[in-house]
DNA sequence: ATTAGCACTCCACCAAGACGAGTGCCAATC
DNA sequence: GATTGGCACTCGTCTTGGTGGAGTGCTAAT
């Protein structure tokens, strides 16, 4: 990378950092003197000049128009975040509000629903979860219906509670009575393993010699690998407060804005941004235009993923305008998904 | 009503229909030069002015300022909608669209958000359709399953494919047999009657003496009268193309549109708004502030019930700027209505 | 290396004026 | 009595020009 914090004295890394801060909390460009005043540095306000022009040469800092003071670039927020940010401890209202909303598991709603909405009403900003991954689920109970014409809808639930559905065609009518049968055989061998390895498990079996099967097990495994076969069910997410986003000035575009919730509705490119973060452990930035998508030009996300019994099953994050306030955000999110990983822990329920 | 056709010369209500036409079509103001050329009648512009003042008047049209031409009030809206206009035919390639998405009943996808995604792409704006009324919804299977620490999780199907669950707090700990044993009775008894049928069935039975029951089948019918307790599941609806709204100038204020956005998540008001026309049949229209939810104050809604076996079961319509082609709109959500009806019949569906 | 001073640029704000669209009213006309 | 042409008037929009403030870059002095 070009910048690094080596290319730049302590001095102009410590300016940068205050007119970040500056402004991120008030929103207009920072001028010489301002940042004069605010730096402990005492510098004048010439020699704080030359060293905007320099960090103006780097592309980290930029002029709106000649007379306006400076703004930082993405790059300017990217070097801001990666090595100069001091977070700040939790709120401790926000703690206790995250605390008692992830803790304790609500019997029927969703604690998944729960947490975006956490993220949301506590950030003031767009709040995203995505559903655990598929990988990690696993089957607890197949059930099959039969319906009108050669179809059949299936239902099976995962982990605790989490109810999926689905209509598959036969080749064949089946009566209730056959469906139950095979029903209940595939509970009993399935039963406890996840739905990755359902279906391993299943072709496996369709290659193999079925000669050992009589013809009602080898239909329970037929319309077992109908309803896992590849990605029937994409991977889903729940975005709260998007109202929340219409507030922020520099999102007031209209195009912007109408941009952002189509892509929100579309629901692709987020989850394909949502994804890159399921890699990472802690928390990842997008700034700016780093996402790569137009629709989050003028926006940064902050996510992490979450894990449970050490294995990531699935992100969470907030979306709000590039002129945010990281130093609360990042360890708020942080946080947030521990939480989160802990409430879906089967084993750290509480009694 | 103050404003019947009645207290109005034809020619009167003639220049309010075109004012409201023209007004609707280019969205300025119309001044009296262009409703002279625009109305058939030969008349001058004086004239013409003489009219507007009357219809000003009878607060049917209104000037934003002294010299800006007039715009149609809600209630020049309302006469306009309710005597005035002359429906325009559907257009060929909507019908055709309508009918290739609504008619061939898909197999896996719902058809209530096809219907909603139609109403939205073919308006260019914003579609809602309510899921069907449970009353008339027919329970078709239930299964009960154990969770953790007294809880189960309840699954049943109504219709033809229709899924939901919920979790039940029970007074004791069942094992997985007591509770298949369970649903295998429900089932028995309970299959093809209305959910609300089920319901009142169940608290008789509570209230019956209930010497002649076992303790299982007690047992069963307590867990149904806790799945199926009143207001469990709220009323929904499907909304989609929210993104269209925000083209609308007349919409572009971010305040309004950030009411408006909320509304559709709060969902509360929408509801409450589309039982309404739940009771009418056929089309219904609240224009601006009619509505009485400030939300919706420069939005118009054009909706319609929908009806399976001629009883009414949903609600579906449009959601777009006071100021929408009426004409066209009104026939349009009618057939769709009509249309999604026929889908829903199970006894038209094709083989 | 830092700083004070200075000329310069650019935006935001305001006032004034021209223009155009449309009205209301009055007197003339059919 | 309804209709019309004419005319003065109002109001919003657009343009123009001017002012003040904020902030810069450069240069020369420290």
């Amino acid at each position: 990378m070009s910048n690094s914090t080596r290319d730049l004295s302590e001095r102009s890394l410590q300016l940068l950092k205050t007119l970040v801060e500056r402004y991120i909390s008030d929103g207009q460009p920072v001028g010489s003197r301002a940042l004069s005043k605010d730096s402990e540095l005492n510098l004048s306000p010439a020699t704080i000049r030359n060293v905007m022009a320099d960090l103006e040469d780097l592309g980290l800092i930029h002029s709106p128009h000649t007379s306006a003071g400076r703004v930082p670039t993405v790059s300017g927020y990217r070097l801001f975040v990666d090595s100069l940010l001091t977070v700040k401890p939790l709120d401790a209202k926000d703690i206790t509000r995250l605390y008692q909303g992830l803790s304790e598991r609500d019997d029927t709603s969703n604690v998944i629903g729960v947490a975006s909405r956490l993220l949301a009403e506590l950030t003031k900003m767009a709040g995203v979860v995505t559903l655990p991954r598929r990988e990690l689920v696993c089957l607890r109970h197949i059930e099959f219906l039969p319906l009108s014409h050669k179809r059949v809808l299936v239902i099976f639930v995962t982990n605790e509670q989490e109810v999926h559905n689905k209509v598959i065609h036969t080749g064949k009518v089946f009566s209730a009575a056959e469906l139950q049968q095979a029903g209940s055989y595939l509970n009993s061998i399935y039963c406890g393993r996840s739905l990755v390895a359902v279906r391993e498990a299943v072709l496996k079996e369709l290659q193999d010699d079925q000669e050992r099967m009589n013809q009602a097990m080898l239909d329970a495994i037929k319309m077992a690998q109908l309803t896992f076969e590849s990605g029937d069910e994409k991977d889903d997410y729940v975005l709260t407060g998007e109202t929340n986003l219409m507030g922020f000035s520099e999102l007031s575009d209209r195009d912007h804005l109408k941009k952002l919730f189509d892509a929100f509705s579309q629901k692709r490119d987020v989850i394909h941004l949502l994804d890159q973060s399921l890699k990472a452990e802690g928390v990842q930035i997008f700034i700016g235009e780093e996402s790569g998508y137009q629709a989050f030009d003028h926006c940064s996300l902050v996510t992490s993923s979450y894990s449970v019994n050490d294995e990531v099953v699935g992100v969470l994050g907030i979306i709000g305008p590039t002129r945010m306030a990281y130093e609360k955000i990042i360890p708020f999110v942080d946080v947030t998904a521990k939480l989160l990983g802990a409430a879906l822990n089967p084993k750290t329920t509480t009694p």
